[in-house]
DNA sequence: ATAGGGTTAG
């Protein structure tokens, strides 16, 4: 780029007589496109005098080759009404087609192929295989099937989009079919057929072919890795992107990062995720606008918010995602006013919310017990910016109003709410009711969420509690048994850690792990400990068993409980330990790790479902509000 | 001199 910027200097004070301009211009927007420089290849073809069609296909094609289609087909339009402009051609046509797949300009695409067809290029293979793409990201795969059947020649390309455009219309055993009928295969075909599998959610079967693949490029990893991730298999990302780098033929580019990162966010794998990071500025990779926000978002899920926020500032290009993702990441971690002020400062910058932006600014008022603030945003979302709320947004509405006691507010919600209320929402009321022991409502809530789902488990624990609370024994006894009877499973509960850079996981009640032992040794001491500074085990909350010494059992090896002994036995004495745990984290383990915070002098971060709690010097940053 | 198909974040 820096070449280019010199020549175009060069060109403007001295152009030398022998030289094409519209030669140049072609060769330098090509470079510009390739470093995602549209600004400066715009700068180099507005001052072509006379842009031939080399120039204005060079210019199409910079923008459609980097997803800038509404610019592509600003350009095209130019090239249309301008009447010195060169007549398109088969060329032309390719990007601009993909600009309307792009941005499923349905119309516009329509337009596009009659004009092809009045001008005879629909002939050209090129443009053939790039309506046929274009008819099948439009969802009409009955045309793009026709217009393949119309062909009188084919090749490897235009069978691949049949085979991807099946994939990406939800119909994998066509696709299968005809990638065992195309005459020639080559890698793409088999990085679409793995991909089609993958998408499909058979994660077996992409794998069966990854693994006989007779080639592979950064593509075909790039795709099953994302497979992984995608389909919530973190830790099968990770180790296939090792595998990856221990082939050392390969190297990861951009869109590998960002499948790992995503990964790492999820799992906590912030060693990984920070790796990535020192990576990505070693090898002057470019932080374009996809990375920056995985980076953002992995940084804000492993805990370091301002890591998160450090990113986020030097970001050259930032979208309503970016915006986004530091908002739930400050309310994450209860940083309200913060998430707040970037919100004002995103509109500032002419950037539009979506119904993303108002989760993270209603967690942000969940996350803090600010009800009246989360009921602004909420109304404010339809009224002035038209978006609809959605499942999620009444979810956290209704839990906001719930925690804070407001639970007549909160069941009119749901019964005047447009859509019908699911069982999450309906389990936020039943928290509120836990809460404020509200056993009347409580009961009728119990009873709604039984005829969505009549194995939710955390219906029948409530009613469990509820029972045993006012001593009506035999009614908890029953339940209980209801529960065995009707097999309801709890979602175990699972927590795990990071310790030189592999994740263990642990299970309630594990034993699995190789240093069991001395991690069960290590509650048991800390227990004694926590007990002689005042800890009180929160025995009230469990159901299932009589004996007093059995229930502070169950509760000591809680899940959390054990990742956060490894973590203490594993680490040296001051490192912060970060555990990240499946469940929201039980109120027991809340109160030990304030405890344990101040007893082994260390800051313990854990993330819950929803948010992270800090501990240091046995207090929490949720301000026991959660 | 310029082109089509497989992979990416909240």
């Amino acid at each position: 780029m820096k070449q280019v910027l010199q020549i175009q200097a060069q060109l403007v004070t001295y152009a030398p007589p022998f030289l094409d301009p519209n030669f140049a211009a072609v060769k330098l927007i090509g470079i510009c496109a390739v470093h995602c420089k549209l600004r400066q290849a715009a700068l180099i073809f507005s001052q072509l005098a006379d842009p031939n069609v080399f120039a204005w296909n060079a210019i199409l094609k910079a923008h459609s080759y980097n997803h800038n289609w509404s610019y592509t087909l600003h350009y095209f339009n130019c090239q249309l009404s301008s009447p010195t402009a060169p007549a398109p051609d088969e060329y032309t046509f390719t990007s601009v087609l993909k600009a309307c797949a792009g941005l499923m300009a349905v119309l516009d695409g329509c337009k596009v192929h009659a004009v092809v067809v009045k001008t005879s290029f629909n002939f050209n293979i090129f443009v053939q295989n790039s309506l046929i793409d274009m008819y099948f990201k439009f969802g009409n795969s009955d045309i793009a099937q026709l217009l393949f059947d119309e062909m009188l020649v084919r090749d490897v390309v235009s069978w691949n989009t049949l085979v991807s455009g099946y994939s990406l219309c939800g119909n994998v055993e066509l696709a299968r079919w005809v990638f065992d009928k195309m005459p020639v295969k080559n890698l793409v075909s088999w990085s679409a057929m793995m991909a089609a599998y993958a998408r499909s959610g058979d994660l077996e079967a992409a794998r069966q072919l990854f693994d006989v693949m007779p080639e592979r490029n950064v593509v075909s990893w790039n795709a099953m890795i994302a497979g992984y991730a995608q389909n919530e298999k973190y830790s099968n990302a990770i180790n296939l992107f090792n595998e990856m780098q221990k082939t050392g033929n390969v190297r990861p580019n951009d869109v590998t990062l960002i499948s790992v990162l995503s990964a790492c966010a999820h799992l906590g794998a912030f060693d990984l995720g920070k790796w990535i990071d020192r990576f990505i500025s070693r090898s002057g990779m470019e932080l374009s606008l996809f990375l920056g926000n995985a980076l953002v978002d992995m940084y804000a899920k492993c805990g370091f918010i301002v890591e998160a926020r450090r990113i986020f500032d030097k970001m050259q290009e930032r979208d309503v995602i970016s915006w986004s993702i530091i908002i739930s990441g400050l309310a994450m971690h209860g940083h309200a006013e913060e998430a707040f002020e970037y919100f004002f400062e995103m509109l500032d910058c002419g950037v539009m919310p979506n119904e993303v932006t108002f989760m993270g600014l209603l967690s942000a008022c969940t996350h803090s017990g600010l009800v009246d603030k989360g009921l602004k945003y909420f109304n404010m979302m339809d009224h002035i910016y038209g978006i609809t709320p959605k499942i999620e947004h009444y979810g956290c509405v209704v839990d906001l109003l719930s925690r804070s006691g407001r639970l007549v507010e909160a069941e009119d919600l749901i019964n005047s709410m447009p859509i019908e209320a699911n069982v999450i929402v309906w389990g936020a009321l039943l928290g509120g009711c836990r809460i404020y022991g509200d056993i009347e409502r409580g009961e009728r809530v119990v009873q709604r969420i039984l005829e969505l789902d009549s194995e939710h488990s955390g219906s029948y624990v409530y009613l469990a509690n509820v029972y045993a609370s006012v001593g009506r024994l035999d009614d908890a006894a029953k339940c209980r048994l209801n529960m065995r009877e009707n097999k309801v499973m709890k979602t175990p509960g699972c927590s795990w850690i990071e310790v030189h850079n592999a994740v263990h996981e642990f299970f309630m009640g594990d034993r699995s792990h190789p240093q069991s032992d001395i991690i069960y040794a290590t509650i048991s001491d800390l227990m004694l400990r926590m007990k002689l500074a005042g800890y009180k085990p929160k025995t009230d909350l469990i159901v299932h068993s009589i004996d007093e010494e059995e229930k502070e059992n169950a509760l000591s090896t809680h899940s959390e409980k054990l990742a956060m002994a490894f973590g203490l036995i594993s680490t040296s004495k001051g490192t912060t330990i970060r555990v990240v745990k499946n469940l929201r984290v039980c109120n027991d383990c809340h109160e030990a790790t304030k405890f344990i915070s101040r007893i082994v002098e260390r800051e313990i971060i854990v993330r819950d479902r929803s948010r992270f709690h800090h501990f240091k010097d046995g207090k929490c940053s949720c301000n026991d509000y959660w």
